[in-house]
DNA sequence: CCCTGTCAAGAATCA
DNA sequence: TGATTCTTGACAGGG
């Protein structure tokens, strides 16, 4: 069991989602942000290897505008070694990483236009995989869509979408039940058409479902993953903000809450993704903990227990806290 | 320096 | 039809 956060470790002074407006797109201003972009995800890298953290989702934006027509710089060409670097230190180190695009890839919509920008996007952050040389258990983690009234229908345009999508994308297209339109049932569904691997998010699932217990649904969605093809499954973990809208994400793990989720795994192995606020500081601790049960898998040997980096405060808040 | 409106992109909901 | 929310940071312009 490999434990991940998401895009942004709070404890660094770098970002790997160094960007700027479109309307002040250059060539320097891309080539400067994709270069400031890959050092500091290889920092952050280092940085989750030495914390044990073997798990990492990588934010979307290395190369700005990177699927937008705007951006017609060959940055495939010119940052290839860069890339590569990356992908061999990933593999030498048992990383496993991933990409998360946003709401905007949306493969079952209704209008051609949206769902050719969609796969544009899906290519882009693919190719960004493929140039670190990584195989198929590298993914690409997308929802299923919009409903527009008619799920059925909907579900079908996906899947008919999804067959027609260059194979190295497929290779690496999984799909995650999210909170308010496609439960796990829908997925499962998907699957069945498709072949898509389903990605399990706890949260979603006890937001929207129908009536699985949670160990069914985590056995359901382990099955869609081809061992070696697709890899371990991957997962999504949060829980719900006390005393907030439904659906909020807490901002710190809540222990307790992590322990009973782990009950339910029954051996089945997962790499986790942990979707709270704080980041990192709670995958450190969602490490403690299963290195406490035994658990803790991937990494030969971890040193030290989990310690807290001082943070580097942001150039920002330095002037905040001085005056 | 600091504050704040705005940012490539979608969809659902509600007024 | 239009504003708001999801979810979030940070860019960029103006004070």
């Amino acid at each position: 069991m490999r434990i991940g956060y998401p895009c942004v470790n709070e404890a660094m002074d770098c970002s790997s989602g160094n960007t700027f407006r479109l309307a002040s797109y250059s060539e320097e201003r891309l080539i400067a942000a994709v270069t400031a972009n890959l050092a500091c995800l290889r920092r952050m890298l280092e940085w989750n290897v030495a914390q044990g953290l073997l798990f990492f989702r990588i934010g979307s934006s290395i190369v700005p505008f990177g699927s937008h027509p705007i951006n017609t710089y060959s940055w495939q060409t010119h940052f290839a070694a860069d890339f590569r670097a990356i992908g061999d230190y990933i593999k030498a180190n048992n990383l496993r990483v991933s990409f998360h695009p946003d709401q905007f890839v949306v493969l079952n919509s209704p209008s051609p236009d949206i769902v050719q920008r969609s796969i544009q996007e899906l290519v882009y952050q693919g190719s960004m995989l493929d140039l670190m040389g990584l195989d198929g258990t590298a993914k690409l983690q997308i929802h299923v869509g919009g409903l527009y009234g008619e799920r059925e229908q909907a579900m079908i345009r996906f899947a008919q979408v999804h067959a027609t999508l260059p194979e190295a994308v497929k290779a690496r297209v999984v799909v995650e039940n999210d909170d308010r339109l496609y439960p796990l049932r829908d997925c499962l569904e998907l699957h069945q058409l498709t072949g898509v691997p389903i990605l399990f998010d706890n949260f979603h699932h006890e937001c929207l479902n129908h009536g699985e217990p949670m160990a069914e649904a985590l056995r359901l969605a382990a099955a869609t993953w081809h061992p070696t093809a697709d890899g371990v499954p991957m997962m999504d973990y949060s829980s719900q903000a006390l005393g907030e809208r439904k659906g909020k994400h807490t901002d710190d793990l809540v222990d307790e809450r992590f322990r009973e989720f782990l009950t339910h795994l029954h051996g089945h192995d997962f790499d986790v993704m942990l979707e709270i606020k704080n980041k990192e500081a709670s995958a450190l601790r969602a490490v403690a903990i299963l290195r406490e049960l035994g658990l803790s898998a991937a990494a030969p040997d971890i040193p030290s227990p989990p310690l807290t980096l001082p943070a580097v405060p942001k150039a920002r808040r330095v002037a905040k806290a001085v005056g």
